[in-house]
DNA sequence: CATGAATGAGGATTCATTCAT
DNA sequence: TATGAATGAATCCTCATTCAT
């Protein structure tokens, strides 16, 4: 093992450890020596990868957002029809909340919180170009409702952070059957529904 | 205006500085000798009124969810048709989404977050009954698709406050058009559709 | 005795902690915790007296260098003469040099060193005016040479700081002849002489 | 460059980083690892030439001290006049703190700081001897006045301290006048006045 | 000889909470 | 009831020093 792969594997168990730690206890109520010792290594180690607690949860941050991305767009292509691209997208958010379920909750704690830098924010977003792309897509072939990115995102991909954190809690199990009315829940509530 | 009034109305104050607080900078980041300043009381005073923070919190939040499924139902009658029904809550739930936009910042900041007690969140949930009432009702009529309550607050209410947040960090305005095509999204995604 | 003079109090003890420690171990070496239990309080306690070690510091030294000054001036009348006016002020000074040799060390140190903020620097010259005028009246008088404040106070004035030094480190002993014997070389070196 | 050559420029280059370092900084705030930074050196390299910040510091003094004994006396020869030697000395001892203002600045801190060892202190001051043998044939010859070597060093050498960190203070600018009347001073403060 | 990574010990500062009044 | 002062226990972060390479 290089050295270089050691620090890499340093900094990954430290992003693992915030993740762990910030799901189960939230930012406040998270000290570095906890992350430090969940990591096995020095508090002050964390110090040579993060410039300060703010910029480690903000990596984090970036880091599973680009993570939660480059799964939903895996097995996408351009070439795809709207509504199968959408299909295929979704399925992949959807699997990615059920089996990353510690990402996806870091990530939905983020995201509602002031926690994270606005610029990291704006990091975060980018990468979800190619979902805006197929949406424009789908309006143009009067496919999908022509709203704003903010309201097809709201109802198609966003209640499945609901769900997830729903199932967390134990209140509520996903499964396959389920899976399948929110997918249907989601289509239905951007398609154009002719009447 | 009589002693007691005059307690309430330092414990209002002390709940609306911890909303405002924690809505501008996180739990984390709120400490209790702000809050007291900002209710214009000695960090002492907090201890008449509360137990302890996390008592103060959970209080706040329990205080929030009621105003907010209060409002939610205000005009309500059980004798409208499931169709009117639904639309008069979530009419009722939009506007206080954009009219009490500092409780509805809190109540999402605290729903994606383990800063609020387990027996509070449950204290919290109590009285949605109405609208649960409502969709079991739209399922027997045969108009609400046959799903988990879960599934059904994820499409129809929840997006809600997906957009709230992101009209409050200023990427997005909603008005009288989006709320028209949120509102048929949210029905498109929970109503039995006929083909 | 009334709260307020409790909280003198204990800011005269800070205070005094910090020259005693600042004296035997240098600014650094002299850590908040070692302060406050010196001057019987809580490290947390410093905190409701001052900003934060720099301030701490900053503020002994304007403290310090107040009651130099006051010292130095006690008995001093802008009628006397020149002569008797300087004789009386650098005896003064003189004594304060081996009475109050803590706070003498204590200006010493922070006279060469950039542990003192500019600002605080400014602050504690002020009050050294009066020197400074009866040095313009023997210049106007043609008693003393025209030059500089600087060289005036480095030649009459701040040799008192070396020697004191000198003898707190045990290499040396003031007594009257010295005393004599140094009064008489600070007056030398800054009087005009008659060849 | 050979190899030893090599080592002893890194031993310069961490002196001079130490000497600037702490001159701006002052002793507290110059951590090793910012001396080893100006010097382009790793942290680990310092301790190759020093046993640890003590004992950099401590030899940092010596050198800086020798360097200016053997300045002040580079010219000097035993069979001057007592007053051409001290002229001749003192001239020395002046253009170093205005030319090597920076190792001037360094000895000044120190001497008025706990921050040097007194084995260091003792050490620093052997170099000297020139100088208090030059007084001693003054005194005998009646034309210095017998005083402690301690008096005579405070009002002849050592207020040039006190100029040269006012001027570094930007607070007074010496020139060749002031110069000439410091040295008058200066020597009207230890020689004997005939009435 | 040289180093970059690593760290334990310690430092400044904050904060939830208490207590005398 | 109400408080301002006080504090011990953390918390974030730094730094002198070491060690494997």
């Amino acid at each position: 093992m290089t050295k270089l792969q050691k620090s890499i594997d340093k900094r990954n168990a430290l992003i693992k450890a915030t993740i762990e730690l910030v799901n189960n206890n939230g930012f406040h109520a998270t000290p570095m020596s906890k992350i430090a010792k969940m990591a096995n290594v020095s508090p002050a180690t964390i110090y040579l990868y993060f410039e300060n607690k703010q910029d480690l949860v903000n990596q984090t941050y970036i880091e599973v957002k680009a993570k939660y991305t480059k799964y939903a767009f895996e097995n996408y292509l351009e070439s795809m029809s709207v509504e199968a691209g959408f299909e295929l997208i979704w399925k992949r958010i959807a699997d990615f909340k059920l089996n990353e379920c510690k990402n996806a909750m870091f990530l939905a704690q983020c995201d509602n919180t002031p926690m994270i830098d606005e610029a990291s924010r704006q990091e975060g977003i980018k990468h979800l170009q190619p979902l805006l792309d197929l949406w424009a897509r789908g309006i143009k072939e009067g496919i999908i409702k022509p709203m704003s990115d903010y309201l097809l995102y709201a109802y198609s991909i966003n209640p499945l952070s609901f769900l997830m954190i729903s199932q967390k809690r134990g209140a509520f199990k996903l499964n396959d059957t389920n899976i399948q009315e929110a997918y249907e829940s989601a289509w239905n509530s951007i398609r154009v529904i002719n009447k």
